[in-house]
DNA sequence: GACTGTCAAGACCGT
DNA sequence: ACGGTCTTGACAGTC
C-alpha cells in the first residue's frame, strides 16, 4: 500500500505562477511557465521520496493550454531531458502515479466538440506520461459523464465511443484510462457496468460511494472494484479517500443526507480513517487522500498505519 | 499588500 | 429558456 495526495504540496513554497491567462499566451511565456512548473514537480517528488510518499497525482495544469488549439509548440520535445529525467527519478524509487483531467473530458457527451476536445486533452496526459517513459499503471482516472435524460442511453454512449472509435480514443489512452464513480450520477454499480463492457478499471471513491450508492458494505464495493484491474498490467488497484467537510455543511440550504455538501474536509478525521482502515483490513491498495491539507493529513496517514519508517533512503 | 472578479473547456437543477 | 451552482485554486486587475 502507498499513499499519496493530489497535486499540490503546501510545504513547498511556489515562487513563480503556475499557470497564466489564455489572452496573455506566448510561447516564451509557455517555456517559463513549464520550466518552472518541472522544477516545483521534481521538488515535490524529492519531498515525497524523503516522507515516504509513494503516490502521487501529477497536475493537468503541468503544461498550461497543452491540448488547447493555440498551442502548437512540441513543449514534449523541447523539455524532453526533463520530462525524462523526472520519470527516471519516479520509477528509481518505485512512485506511483496518476493525472485526473478535470470535469470537462467528457467521453459520453452527445455533442461531437465535447467529445473531440475531451480526446485531445486526454492525448496531452498520454503524451506527458510517455514522454516520462512512465508505464501504464501511470493511470488517467475520469469520470464517466453526464446523462442528458437517459443514464442507459448514455452509458451505451460512452461504451461505444470507447469500444468502436479505435481511431479516437486509441491504445495510448487506454491502456491508461481508469473511471471514477461519482456522487451523484453514475455510482460504483454503473461504472461495473462499464467495466464489463469495456474492461476499463474503477478507481473506487470512498466519499463518493458514502454519497451515491446501491446499499454495498464499503468492504464489498471496494472489493468489487478491485476485482475490475488487471494487476499484472495495470498495477495495485488505486483508489480515492476523503471524508466531507464539517462545519457548516449541515445548515447549507440544499442539505440532504446522500450528497450532504459535497466538499472535501479540510483536514484528515482520524477516527473516521480509522474505522475507514479497520473496515478494510486486509485489502491492499494505492491510497490517494483527497483533503485540503494534501500533504499534511498524508504524513498523520502513513503514521497511523505504521508506514512512516519503511523505508531508508539517502539524504538529499 | 489586500481584495475580488474571473478563468478554455460542462452539466445539472430550480425557477 | 436561463441563471445559479457545483468545486477549485490561483491569476490578474483594482484599490
Amino acid at each position: 500500500m502507498k499513499i499519496g495526495y493530489p497535486c499540490i504540496n503546501n510545504s513547498i513554497p511556489r515562487g513563480t505562477p503556475s499557470t497564466f491567462r489564455l489572452a496573455s499566451y506566448s510561447e516564451g511565456k509557455l517555456v517559463q511557465t513549464v520550466k518552472n512548473n518541472l522544477l516545483h514537480l521534481n521538488q515535490i517528488l524529492k519531498y515525497n521520496v524523503k516522507n515516504n510518499l509513494l503516490f502521487f497525482r501529477i497536475s493537468s495544469d503541468l503544461i498550461p493550454f497543452a491540448s488547447h488549439p493555440i498551442c502548437k509548440f512540441a513543449w514534449y520535445n523541447f523539455f524532453k531531458s526533463e520530462l525524462l529525467q523526472i520519470g527516471d527519478y519516479i520509477k528509481k524509487y518505485n512512485i506511483r502515479t496518476s493525472m485526473h483531467p478535470d470535469q470537462f473530458v467528457i467521453l459520453n457527451s452527445p455533442k461531437h466538440w465535447t467529445v473531440e476536445n475531451s480526446i485531445r486533452e486526454l492525448k496531452y496526459h498520454c503524451v506527458l506520461l510517455d514522454t516520462m517513459s512512465l508505464d501504464e499503471t501511470a493511470k488517467l482516472q475520469i469520470h464517466v459523464g453526464g446523462v442528458y435524460g437517459n443514464k442507459l442511453e448514455a452509458m451505451d454512449r460512452f461504451v461505444k465511443i470507447y469500444n468502436n472509435n479505435a481511431h479516437l480514443v486509441d491504445h495510448l489512452i487506454k491502456k491508461r484510462l481508469v473511471i471514477e464513480n461519482d456522487d451523484r450520477l453514475y455510482n460504483l454499480k454503473d461504472c461495473i457496468y462499464i467495466n464489463q463492457q469495456t474492461g476499463i478499471p474503477i478507481v473506487f471513491d470512498s466519499f463518493h460511494h458514502e454519497c451515491y450508492n446501491n446499499g454495498e458494505s464499503l468492504k464489498s464495493a471496494l472489493e468489487m472494484a478491485m476485482s475490475t484491474w488487471n494487476m499484472s498490467s495495470d498495477g495495485l488497484p488505486m483508489i480515492d479517500y476523503s471524508s466531507q467537510n464539517l462545519g457548516n455543511g449541515t445548515h447549507h440550504k440544499n442539505y440532504n443526507k446522500k450528497r450532504r455538501n459535497g466538499k472535501h474536509a479540510q483536514t484528515i478525521d482520524t477516527k473516521l480513517f480509522e474505522k475507514f482502515l479497520k473496515e478494510t483490513k486486509g485489502l491492499d491498495f494505492d491510497m490517494m487522500l483527497e483533503i485540503k491539507d494534501k500533504e499534511k493529513s498524508a504524513l498523520r496517514a502513513l503514521q497511523m498505519l505504521g508506514l512512516k519508517s519503511a523505508i531508508n533512503l539517502p539524504n538529499f
